[in-house]
DNA sequence: AAGTGGTCTAGACCACAAC
DNA sequence: TTGTGGTCTAGACCACTTT
């Protein structure tokens, strides 16, 4: 049998149902302060490890948090996006028609050589630079997801001169470069946990998943103009399609 | 700051290091036995309780596993499906067309009270009784998703009597019914951590994600047939999707 | 009997925050 | 100064496997 530290043991899980229990009881909200170790060690008659031990459970998944030196907190729950996909459409314009507060942070722009693989996905010279673009996307000003911008410098030179006052890569593709606007030609999905930059950037808990977005987008059938990867919090997205009865009879046999 | 015991310490990460290099630098495989904890608690001068900490992250990573009494051993490596969806196809008719090994395994069968939900999903009545299959999916023998099946007893009566030598669902409802071939109309995605339920069936690591997607299985525009929910393993499966000349049409405005 | 991982106790020291 | 969480040490006992 494989087990290891990372399961629930007795001692532990009755630790972590008298958090839980004690924080729907008493009905704390984001931010109310819970018992100390010491104080729940001396109660249920254990060692302050057994306690740290059933903490850092509910800390790893989000349900509290600590802070040095002032205690353990209760965490705010998740309000989840389900984000309808639209592939003629970009996330921003389909988030601008709902009422949350949806917000775009440029965090930093590079360029970097396009390399095998990249180069393979927009259909360019490995040796070609490649602007990327990392962005933010907040609602209610919480992040929820980081993005990865991947830009041939063939098709949109000087790309970086254009990103004073930036809102979304599709207007300056379409009002800047004059292009039509961007299809998803590719679009793959998968899940995984979050690298040191997610749980930074999206300020995270460590075991929450991260849902992985990579999508190719296309301003005509033989011209991809940008590789954009999602980084999205699992508990904060969740990703949505509908099929219309045209689009059932282009997918049928 | 937001930390917890989950984070991992300098002298932890050195551990964590050491093992990563030990596997590789030896080109230990799968089941190979790694050193003790004891011997690397001596070895790094440090107590067990900080080499305990150290292969925890590793084996609730998938990197190793244990085995009480035995000792640390290195874990199979994945080997991730890159999945096509095809919402006109069923899953093993995609996957059959492969060359991997892939079967599927009817685990249980039991009869349901559809609920507010799902009765709103599937457009049947809160009360009406409903199928529910749990099917195991596997890959060279190896389980990678775990899958609920949900069925309205109105348009499938006696759906339990169809259940012999077992391969789809989608087999039964067109063979036994005279059903046409379902297509899904509907898909959500998510990220989410696994259940106990989920650890056990697909003998999976702790802190390795799944990627749930729902489905609703139509068989004409007004007649839900199924609902249809995967939980796979994030390391093993990977959704993607291609949008053709025709689709690309469909969805655009 | 010896070695292994799983769990727990007891206590130390640190950095930080609040009083 | 006191209380808090973060880290680590030292050692105990158990269940299990191997020799």
């Amino acid at each position: 049998m494989s087990t290891h530290t990372g399961l629930i043991n007795p001692k532990q899980f009755e630790i972590i149902n008298y958090i839980k229990g004690y924080i729907k009881k008493n009905k704390l909200n984001e931010g109310d302060k819970l018992p100390s170790e010491n104080k729940l060690a001396d109660q249920f008659e254990v060692n302050r490890n057994v306690v740290r031990s059933a903490l850092s459970h509910l800390s790893a998944q989000g349900h509290i948090y600590s802070e040095k030196g002032r205690g353990f907190f209760v965490s705010a729950k998740p309000k989840p996006i389900l984000f309808d996909h639209d592939n003629g459409l970009g996330f921003s314009e389909v988030m601008g028609t709902g009422t949350r507060n949806y917000q775009v942070q440029l965090i930093s722009k590079s360029v970097i050589s396009a390399g095998q693989s990249l180069g393979k996905m927009l259909n360019i010279p490995a040796d070609e630079k490649v602007y990327l673009l990392k962005i933010l996307r907040l609602l209610e000003g919480e992040p929820f997801a980081i993005c990865h911008s991947y830009l041939p410098s063939s098709r949109l030179p000087d790309f970086d001169k254009h990103l004073d006052n930036f809102t979304t890569v599709n207007r300056i593709i379409m009002e800047d470069y004059g292009f039509p606007h961007p299809y998803c030609g590719n679009l793959s999905i998968e899940s995984c946990m979050p690298t040191a930059e997610d749980i930074d950037l999206l300020k995270m808990p460590l075991q929450m998943p991260i849902l992985k977005q990579n999508e190719i987008f296309y301003v005509d059938q033989d011209t991809t103009i940008e590789y954009f990867c999602v980084r999205a919090r699992g508990d904060r997205f969740k990703f949505r399609m509908s099929f219309t009865e045209d689009m059932q009879e282009a997918f049928g046999d």
